[in-house]
DNA sequence: AAATAAAACTACACTTGTGTCATTTTTTGA
DNA sequence: TCAAAAAATGACACAAGTGTAGTTTTATTT
Protein backbone atom coordinates (compact mmCIF):
# COMPACT_ATOMS: atom_id res chain seq x y z
CA UNK A 1 0.00 0.00 0.00
CA UNK A 2 1.91 3.08 -1.40
CA UNK A 3 1.80 6.42 0.43
CA UNK A 4 -1.02 7.63 -1.32
CA UNK A 5 -3.28 5.13 0.01
CA UNK A 6 -2.33 5.83 3.35
CA UNK A 7 -2.93 9.30 2.84
CA UNK A 8 -6.57 8.33 1.28
CA UNK A 9 -7.34 5.91 4.43
CA UNK A 10 -6.19 9.01 6.61
CA UNK A 11 -9.32 11.08 5.06
CA UNK A 12 -11.60 7.91 4.81
CA UNK A 13 -11.04 7.82 9.07
CA UNK A 14 -11.17 11.82 9.60
CA UNK A 15 -14.45 11.54 7.44
CA UNK A 16 -16.08 8.83 8.97
CA UNK A 17 -15.26 10.06 12.46
CA UNK A 18 -18.06 13.12 11.59
CA UNK A 19 -19.97 10.15 10.71
CA UNK A 20 -20.17 8.74 13.77
CA UNK A 21 -20.43 11.84 15.63
CA UNK A 22 -22.93 12.68 13.86
CA UNK A 23 -25.39 9.57 14.21
CA UNK A 24 -23.74 7.50 17.18
CA UNK A 25 -21.98 3.77 16.48
CA UNK A 26 -24.76 1.48 15.52
CA UNK A 27 -27.07 3.53 13.29
CA UNK A 28 -23.99 4.27 10.56
CA UNK A 29 -23.99 1.81 7.75
CA UNK A 30 -21.34 1.27 5.19
CA UNK A 31 -23.28 3.12 2.83
CA UNK A 32 -22.81 6.40 5.55
CA UNK A 33 -19.55 6.60 5.50
CA UNK A 34 -18.99 5.93 1.86
CA UNK A 35 -20.94 9.06 0.48
CA UNK A 36 -19.68 11.22 3.17
CA UNK A 37 -16.13 10.32 1.68
CA UNK A 38 -17.88 10.65 -1.76
CA UNK A 39 -16.19 7.46 -2.96
CA UNK A 40 -17.44 4.29 -3.96
CA UNK A 41 -18.95 0.89 -2.05
CA UNK A 42 -15.79 -1.16 -3.50
CA UNK A 43 -13.24 1.40 -2.99
CA UNK A 44 -14.10 1.27 0.76
CA UNK A 45 -13.67 -2.46 1.07
CA UNK A 46 -10.55 -2.28 -0.09
CA UNK A 47 -9.50 -0.15 2.84
CA UNK A 48 -11.45 -1.70 5.48
CA UNK A 49 -14.18 -5.10 6.25
CA UNK A 50 -16.91 -3.24 8.59
CA UNK A 51 -17.79 -0.35 10.35
CA UNK A 52 -16.79 -1.72 13.47
CA UNK A 53 -12.97 -2.18 11.95
CA UNK A 54 -13.71 1.75 10.85
CA UNK A 55 -14.72 2.65 14.21
CA UNK A 56 -12.01 1.19 15.94
CA UNK A 57 -9.49 2.47 14.15
CA UNK A 58 -10.92 6.25 14.61
CA UNK A 59 -10.56 5.73 18.35
CA UNK A 60 -6.92 4.56 17.79
CA UNK A 61 -6.30 7.85 15.67
CA UNK A 62 -8.33 9.66 18.28
CA UNK A 63 -6.51 8.39 21.53
CA UNK A 64 -3.04 8.86 19.61
CA UNK A 65 -4.23 12.89 19.00
CA UNK A 66 -5.27 13.99 22.50
CA UNK A 67 -2.13 12.84 24.47
CA UNK A 68 -0.97 15.90 25.60
CA UNK A 69 -3.46 18.91 24.98
CA UNK A 70 -3.04 19.32 28.96
CA UNK A 71 0.27 19.30 30.36
CA UNK A 72 1.27 22.24 28.21
CA UNK A 73 -0.23 25.28 29.81
CA UNK A 74 0.32 24.32 33.66
CA UNK A 75 2.76 26.73 34.65
CA UNK A 76 5.56 25.85 37.47
CA UNK A 77 4.13 27.39 40.17
CA UNK A 78 0.48 26.96 39.77
CA UNK A 79 -1.04 26.16 42.92
CA UNK A 80 -3.26 22.97 43.46
CA UNK A 81 -6.05 24.55 43.69
CA UNK A 82 -5.52 25.93 39.58
CA UNK A 83 -4.48 22.86 38.70
CA UNK A 84 -7.54 21.28 39.45
CA UNK A 85 -10.07 24.37 38.51
CA UNK A 86 -7.99 24.22 35.22
CA UNK A 87 -8.83 20.31 34.98
CA UNK A 88 -12.46 20.87 35.66
CA UNK A 89 -12.84 23.61 33.26
CA UNK A 90 -11.14 21.90 30.53
CA UNK A 91 -14.03 18.89 31.29
CA UNK A 92 -16.69 21.27 31.19
CA UNK A 93 -15.49 22.10 27.75
CA UNK A 94 -15.07 18.91 26.54
CA UNK A 95 -18.91 18.24 28.03
CA UNK A 96 -20.21 21.01 26.42
CA UNK A 97 -18.61 20.39 23.50
CA UNK A 98 -20.76 17.29 22.46
CA UNK A 99 -21.72 18.31 18.95
CA UNK A 100 -18.02 17.67 18.27
CA UNK A 101 -17.26 13.58 20.57
CA UNK A 102 -17.54 10.34 19.68
CA UNK A 103 -19.26 9.98 23.46
CA UNK A 104 -22.34 8.68 22.42
CA UNK A 105 -20.32 6.33 19.77
CA UNK A 106 -18.34 4.87 22.35
CA UNK A 107 -21.01 4.61 24.39
CA UNK A 108 -23.03 2.43 22.19
CA UNK A 109 -19.80 0.48 21.05
CA UNK A 110 -19.04 -1.03 24.66
CA UNK A 111 -22.85 -1.65 25.03
CA UNK A 112 -22.27 -4.28 22.42
CA UNK A 113 -18.85 -5.34 22.70
CA UNK A 114 -17.49 -5.17 26.76
CA UNK A 115 -13.56 -6.04 26.36
CA UNK A 116 -12.73 -8.14 30.07
CA UNK A 117 -12.78 -5.38 32.66
CA UNK A 118 -8.92 -5.65 32.62
CA UNK A 119 -8.21 -4.00 29.21
CA UNK A 120 -11.34 -1.69 28.81
CA UNK A 121 -9.84 1.45 27.34
CA UNK A 122 -12.75 2.97 29.31
CA UNK A 123 -11.72 1.79 32.88
CA UNK A 124 -8.00 2.24 32.03
CA UNK A 125 -8.72 6.27 30.96
CA UNK A 126 -11.20 6.26 34.38
CA UNK A 127 -8.19 4.93 36.66
CA UNK A 128 -5.67 7.33 35.04
CA UNK A 129 -7.52 10.46 35.47
CA UNK A 130 -8.60 9.54 38.86
CA UNK A 131 -5.06 8.65 40.16
CA UNK A 132 -3.88 12.59 38.87
CA UNK A 133 -6.79 14.10 40.56
CA UNK A 134 -5.57 11.86 43.92
CA UNK A 135 -2.30 13.66 43.81
CA UNK A 136 -3.57 17.20 42.66
CA UNK A 137 -5.68 16.75 45.79
CA UNK A 138 -2.63 15.18 48.27
CA UNK A 139 -0.79 18.60 47.26
CA UNK A 140 -3.26 20.55 47.98
CA UNK A 141 -3.55 18.73 50.96
CA UNK A 142 -0.05 18.73 51.93
CA UNK A 143 -0.10 22.81 51.40
CA UNK A 144 -2.52 23.19 53.20
CA UNK A 145 -4.83 24.87 50.72
CA UNK A 146 -7.38 21.55 50.53
CA UNK A 147 -9.06 19.36 53.44
CA UNK A 148 -9.80 15.72 52.75
CA UNK A 149 -9.11 12.83 54.69
CA UNK A 150 -9.92 10.31 52.08
CA UNK A 151 -8.20 11.64 48.98
CA UNK A 152 -8.59 8.80 46.18
CA UNK A 153 -12.31 8.34 47.55
CA UNK A 154 -12.62 12.54 46.74
CA UNK A 155 -10.19 11.76 43.16
CA UNK A 156 -13.19 8.63 42.40
CA UNK A 157 -15.75 10.74 43.86
CA UNK A 158 -14.82 13.81 40.90
CA UNK A 159 -14.14 11.13 38.68
CA UNK A 160 -18.08 9.28 38.90
CA UNK A 161 -19.82 12.63 38.92
CA UNK A 162 -17.88 13.52 35.88
CA UNK A 163 -18.73 10.34 34.34
CA UNK A 164 -22.84 11.47 35.43
CA UNK A 165 -22.48 14.83 33.80
CA UNK A 166 -21.41 12.93 30.27
CA UNK A 167 -24.56 10.33 30.69
CA UNK A 168 -26.87 13.06 31.69
CA UNK A 169 -25.86 15.33 28.75
CA UNK A 170 -25.80 12.57 26.30
CA UNK A 171 -29.44 11.76 27.43
CA UNK A 172 -31.40 14.77 29.02
CA UNK A 173 -28.79 17.61 27.99
CA UNK A 174 -26.88 20.13 30.63
CA UNK A 175 -26.09 23.80 30.29
CA UNK A 176 -22.88 25.29 31.25
CA UNK A 177 -24.28 26.54 34.85
CA UNK A 178 -25.26 22.54 35.70
CA UNK A 179 -21.21 21.97 35.23
CA UNK A 180 -20.48 24.89 37.08
CA UNK A 181 -22.67 24.24 39.96
CA UNK A 182 -21.19 20.96 40.04
CA UNK A 183 -17.56 22.69 39.44
CA UNK A 184 -18.23 24.88 42.62
CA UNK A 185 -19.51 22.22 44.80
CA UNK A 186 -16.54 20.08 44.40
CA UNK A 187 -14.20 22.86 45.02
CA UNK A 188 -16.02 23.77 48.02
CA UNK A 189 -15.53 20.16 49.67
CA UNK A 190 -12.24 20.19 49.49
CA UNK A 191 -11.85 23.83 50.70
CA UNK A 192 -10.45 24.10 54.50
CA UNK A 193 -12.36 25.15 57.46
CA UNK A 194 -11.98 28.33 58.35
CA UNK B 1 -60.59 -5.44 22.21
CA UNK B 2 -61.67 -7.68 24.99
CA UNK B 3 -60.41 -8.50 28.40
CA UNK B 4 -58.63 -11.35 26.86
CA UNK B 5 -56.83 -9.09 24.37
CA UNK B 6 -55.74 -7.06 27.52
CA UNK B 7 -54.07 -9.72 28.91
CA UNK B 8 -52.48 -11.08 25.92
CA UNK B 9 -51.11 -7.26 25.53
CA UNK B 10 -49.79 -7.28 28.93
CA UNK B 11 -48.49 -10.81 28.34
CA UNK B 12 -46.49 -9.58 25.11
CA UNK B 13 -45.12 -6.12 27.19
CA UNK B 14 -43.81 -8.60 29.73
CA UNK B 15 -42.04 -11.17 27.46
CA UNK B 16 -40.74 -7.76 25.40
CA UNK B 17 -39.56 -6.12 28.34
CA UNK B 18 -37.07 -9.10 28.84
CA UNK B 19 -35.75 -8.88 25.37
CA UNK B 20 -35.18 -5.35 26.00
CA UNK B 21 -33.04 -6.30 28.99
CA UNK B 22 -31.59 -9.02 27.39
CA UNK B 23 -30.54 -7.34 24.06
CA UNK B 24 -30.79 -3.46 24.74
CA UNK B 25 -33.27 -0.81 22.24
CA UNK B 26 -31.53 -0.73 19.02
CA UNK B 27 -30.76 -4.34 18.40
CA UNK B 28 -34.33 -5.74 19.08
CA UNK B 29 -36.52 -6.59 15.97
CA UNK B 30 -39.96 -7.48 15.43
CA UNK B 31 -39.01 -10.82 14.82
CA UNK B 32 -37.20 -11.21 18.62
CA UNK B 33 -40.07 -10.47 20.23
CA UNK B 34 -42.69 -12.43 18.06
CA UNK B 35 -40.35 -15.51 18.63
CA UNK B 36 -39.92 -14.56 22.86
CA UNK B 37 -43.53 -14.57 22.67
CA UNK B 38 -44.21 -17.31 20.48
CA UNK B 39 -46.64 -15.81 18.77
CA UNK B 40 -47.17 -14.62 14.77
CA UNK B 41 -45.44 -11.78 12.86
CA UNK B 42 -48.95 -10.70 12.15
CA UNK B 43 -50.34 -11.47 15.60
CA UNK B 44 -47.91 -8.55 17.25
CA UNK B 45 -49.00 -6.06 14.75
CA UNK B 46 -52.01 -6.67 15.72
CA UNK B 47 -50.97 -5.26 19.45
CA UNK B 48 -48.04 -3.05 18.30
CA UNK B 49 -46.93 -1.05 15.20
CA UNK B 50 -43.20 -0.73 16.11
CA UNK B 51 -40.49 -1.55 18.41
CA UNK B 52 -40.77 1.89 19.26
CA UNK B 53 -44.32 1.79 20.60
CA UNK B 54 -43.73 -1.53 22.53
CA UNK B 55 -40.36 -0.02 24.34
CA UNK B 56 -42.56 3.15 25.21
CA UNK B 57 -45.52 0.48 27.01
CA UNK B 58 -43.07 -1.45 28.60
CA UNK B 59 -41.29 1.99 29.76
CA UNK B 60 -44.82 3.08 31.25
CA UNK B 61 -45.52 -0.30 32.57
CA UNK B 62 -42.40 -0.24 34.55
CA UNK B 63 -42.81 3.37 36.16
CA UNK B 64 -46.29 2.72 37.37
CA UNK B 65 -44.73 -0.45 39.02
CA UNK B 66 -41.93 0.82 40.99
CA UNK B 67 -43.50 3.41 42.67
CA UNK B 68 -43.45 2.80 45.84
CA UNK B 69 -40.98 0.11 47.05
CA UNK B 70 -39.18 2.16 48.73
CA UNK B 71 -41.54 4.39 51.30
CA UNK B 72 -43.06 1.40 52.35
CA UNK B 73 -39.74 0.18 55.12
CA UNK B 74 -39.01 3.61 56.50
CA UNK B 75 -39.66 3.24 59.95
CA UNK B 76 -41.15 6.98 61.43
CA UNK B 77 -38.32 7.13 63.79
CA UNK B 78 -35.54 6.39 61.36
CA UNK B 79 -32.61 8.75 61.59
CA UNK B 80 -31.55 11.29 58.77
CA UNK B 81 -28.41 8.51 58.03
CA UNK B 82 -30.68 5.06 58.46
CA UNK B 83 -32.57 6.71 55.52
CA UNK B 84 -30.25 8.04 53.44
CA UNK B 85 -28.25 4.75 53.63
CA UNK B 86 -31.35 2.90 52.86
CA UNK B 87 -31.71 5.09 49.92
CA UNK B 88 -28.03 4.46 49.21
CA UNK B 89 -28.33 0.59 49.77
CA UNK B 90 -31.31 0.13 47.49
CA UNK B 91 -29.41 2.11 44.57
CA UNK B 92 -27.07 0.03 44.68
CA UNK B 93 -28.98 -3.54 44.80
CA UNK B 94 -30.87 -1.72 41.53
CA UNK B 95 -27.08 -1.10 40.13
CA UNK B 96 -25.96 -4.47 40.69
CA UNK B 97 -29.26 -6.31 39.71
CA UNK B 98 -27.90 -5.46 36.01
CA UNK B 99 -28.93 -8.47 34.56
CA UNK B 100 -32.80 -7.57 35.03
CA UNK B 101 -33.01 -3.62 34.34
CA UNK B 102 -33.42 -1.99 31.22
CA UNK B 103 -30.87 0.87 32.23
CA UNK B 104 -29.00 0.20 28.50
CA UNK B 105 -32.02 0.17 26.81
CA UNK B 106 -33.40 3.21 28.22
CA UNK B 107 -29.60 4.78 27.04
CA UNK B 108 -30.07 3.37 23.79
CA UNK B 109 -33.45 5.11 23.85
CA UNK B 110 -32.76 8.79 24.65
CA UNK B 111 -29.71 8.69 22.41
CA UNK B 112 -32.27 8.75 19.60
CA UNK B 113 -35.05 10.01 20.91
CA UNK B 114 -34.27 13.35 22.78
CA UNK B 115 -37.33 14.54 24.11
CA UNK B 116 -37.72 18.62 25.04
CA UNK B 117 -35.94 18.87 28.55
CA UNK B 118 -38.48 19.94 30.08
CA UNK B 119 -40.19 16.80 29.58
CA UNK B 120 -37.35 13.93 29.84
CA UNK B 121 -38.95 11.36 32.00
CA UNK B 122 -35.18 10.78 32.60
CA UNK B 123 -34.36 14.47 33.83
CA UNK B 124 -37.93 14.26 36.13
CA UNK B 125 -36.37 11.76 37.62
CA UNK B 126 -33.25 12.87 38.73
CA UNK B 127 -34.60 16.31 39.83
CA UNK B 128 -36.94 14.10 41.82
CA UNK B 129 -34.48 12.05 43.67
CA UNK B 130 -32.21 14.72 43.81
CA UNK B 131 -35.59 16.86 45.83
CA UNK B 132 -36.06 14.19 48.07
CA UNK B 133 -31.89 13.85 49.14
CA UNK B 134 -31.96 17.06 49.43
CA UNK B 135 -35.00 16.89 52.01
CA UNK B 136 -32.95 14.26 53.63
CA UNK B 137 -29.82 15.73 53.89
CA UNK B 138 -31.48 19.03 55.20
CA UNK B 139 -33.22 17.02 57.80
CA UNK B 140 -29.98 15.59 59.23
CA UNK B 141 -28.48 19.14 59.50
CA UNK B 142 -31.22 20.25 61.28
CA UNK B 143 -30.79 17.24 63.51
CA UNK B 144 -26.67 17.81 64.10
CA UNK B 145 -26.26 13.93 62.54
CA UNK B 146 -24.98 15.88 59.28
CA UNK B 147 -22.33 18.66 58.42
CA UNK B 148 -23.54 20.45 54.96
CA UNK B 149 -23.21 23.38 53.84
CA UNK B 150 -24.98 23.23 50.49
CA UNK B 151 -27.78 20.28 50.86
CA UNK B 152 -29.19 21.01 47.30
CA UNK B 153 -25.49 20.87 45.87
CA UNK B 154 -24.95 17.81 47.82
CA UNK B 155 -27.75 16.01 47.02
CA UNK B 156 -27.11 16.49 43.02
CA UNK B 157 -23.65 15.56 43.85
CA UNK B 158 -24.92 12.50 44.93
CA UNK B 159 -27.25 12.04 42.02
CA UNK B 160 -24.50 12.38 39.43
CA UNK B 161 -22.88 9.98 41.03
CA UNK B 162 -25.05 7.17 41.24
CA UNK B 163 -25.52 8.14 36.95
CA UNK B 164 -22.12 7.51 36.52
CA UNK B 165 -21.73 4.45 38.55
CA UNK B 166 -25.07 3.49 36.47
CA UNK B 167 -22.93 3.97 32.92
CA UNK B 168 -20.13 2.86 34.33
CA UNK B 169 -21.40 -0.94 35.18
CA UNK B 170 -22.64 -0.44 31.23
CA UNK B 171 -19.89 0.00 29.82
CA UNK B 172 -16.84 -1.28 32.30
CA UNK B 173 -18.84 -2.74 34.98
CA UNK B 174 -18.62 -2.38 38.52
CA UNK B 175 -18.33 -4.56 41.68
CA UNK B 176 -20.08 -4.53 44.99
CA UNK B 177 -17.21 -3.02 46.83
CA UNK B 178 -16.55 -0.21 44.14
CA UNK B 179 -20.50 0.88 45.14
CA UNK B 180 -19.50 0.44 48.76
CA UNK B 181 -17.04 2.67 48.67
CA UNK B 182 -18.56 5.85 47.20
CA UNK B 183 -21.20 5.00 49.52
CA UNK B 184 -19.02 5.51 52.59
CA UNK B 185 -17.28 8.47 50.96
CA UNK B 186 -20.75 9.96 50.41
CA UNK B 187 -21.23 9.49 54.00
CA UNK B 188 -17.86 10.29 55.55
CA UNK B 189 -18.30 13.49 53.64
CA UNK B 190 -21.79 14.54 55.27
CA UNK B 191 -20.01 13.66 58.85
CA UNK B 192 -20.26 15.83 61.22
CA UNK B 193 -16.35 16.83 62.49
CA UNK B 194 -15.25 16.02 65.68
C1' DA C 1 3.41 5.26 -25.75
C1' DA C 2 2.66 0.54 -24.61
C1' DA C 3 2.42 -2.73 -20.96
C1' DT C 4 1.59 -3.63 -16.44
C1' DA C 5 0.09 -2.78 -11.84
C1' DA C 6 -2.83 -0.40 -8.60
C1' DA C 7 -7.02 1.71 -7.40
C1' DA C 8 -11.79 2.50 -8.02
C1' DC C 9 -16.25 1.56 -9.78
C1' DT C 10 -20.81 -0.64 -10.40
C1' DA C 11 -23.96 -4.16 -10.67
C1' DC C 12 -25.36 -8.34 -8.49
C1' DA C 13 -26.50 -11.88 -5.22
C1' DC C 14 -27.57 -12.53 -0.60
C1' DT C 15 -29.36 -11.49 4.03
C1' DT C 16 -32.32 -9.48 7.38
C1' DG C 17 -35.91 -6.73 8.71
C1' DT C 18 -40.65 -4.53 7.87
C1' DG C 19 -45.62 -4.24 7.19
C1' DT C 20 -49.75 -6.24 4.90
C1' DC C 21 -53.40 -9.30 3.61
C1' DA C 22 -55.92 -13.30 2.19
C1' DT C 23 -56.81 -17.23 4.72
C1' DT C 24 -57.49 -20.26 8.70
C1' DT C 25 -58.54 -21.09 13.48
C1' DT C 26 -60.83 -20.00 17.66
C1' DT C 27 -64.34 -17.92 20.33
C1' DT C 28 -68.89 -16.32 21.18
C1' DG C 29 -73.76 -16.12 21.54
C1' DA C 30 -78.39 -16.97 19.61
C1' DT D 1 -74.67 -26.52 17.25
C1' DC D 2 -73.71 -23.49 13.88
C1' DA D 3 -73.15 -18.79 11.96
C1' DA D 4 -70.84 -14.54 12.75
C1' DA D 5 -67.13 -12.12 14.83
C1' DA D 6 -62.62 -11.95 16.66
C1' DA D 7 -58.04 -13.41 16.81
C1' DA D 8 -54.14 -15.46 14.80
C1' DT D 9 -51.42 -17.15 11.03
C1' DG D 10 -47.67 -17.22 7.48
C1' DA D 11 -46.49 -16.15 2.87
C1' DC D 12 -45.43 -12.16 0.13
C1' DA D 13 -43.69 -7.79 -1.55
C1' DC D 14 -40.73 -4.39 -0.35
C1' DA D 15 -36.71 -1.86 1.66
C1' DA D 16 -32.05 -1.44 3.31
C1' DG D 17 -27.84 -3.32 4.37
C1' DT D 18 -23.70 -6.43 3.28
C1' DG D 19 -19.84 -8.35 0.72
C1' DT D 20 -17.97 -9.72 -3.91
C1' DA D 21 -16.28 -9.89 -8.56
C1' DG D 22 -15.81 -8.62 -13.19
C1' DT D 23 -14.77 -4.47 -15.43
C1' DT D 24 -13.02 0.12 -16.12
C1' DT D 25 -10.07 3.91 -14.97
C1' DT D 26 -5.81 5.83 -13.39
C1' DA D 27 -0.96 5.62 -12.36
C1' DT D 28 3.60 3.74 -12.99
C1' DT D 29 7.44 1.86 -15.35
C1' DT D 30 10.37 0.87 -19.08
Amino acid sequence: MGEKSIQKKKYILETARKVFVEKGYKKVTMKDIVEACDISRGGLYLYFESTAQIFMEVLKMESQEDDDVFGDRISPDASATDILLLFLKEQKKELLRKNNTLTQAIYEYYFENRPAKKDNPLKKQFDMAAKVIEKLIEDGVRDGEFYCEDCEGAARNIMFVLEGLKIFNQTVGITPDMVDREILFILQSLSVEE
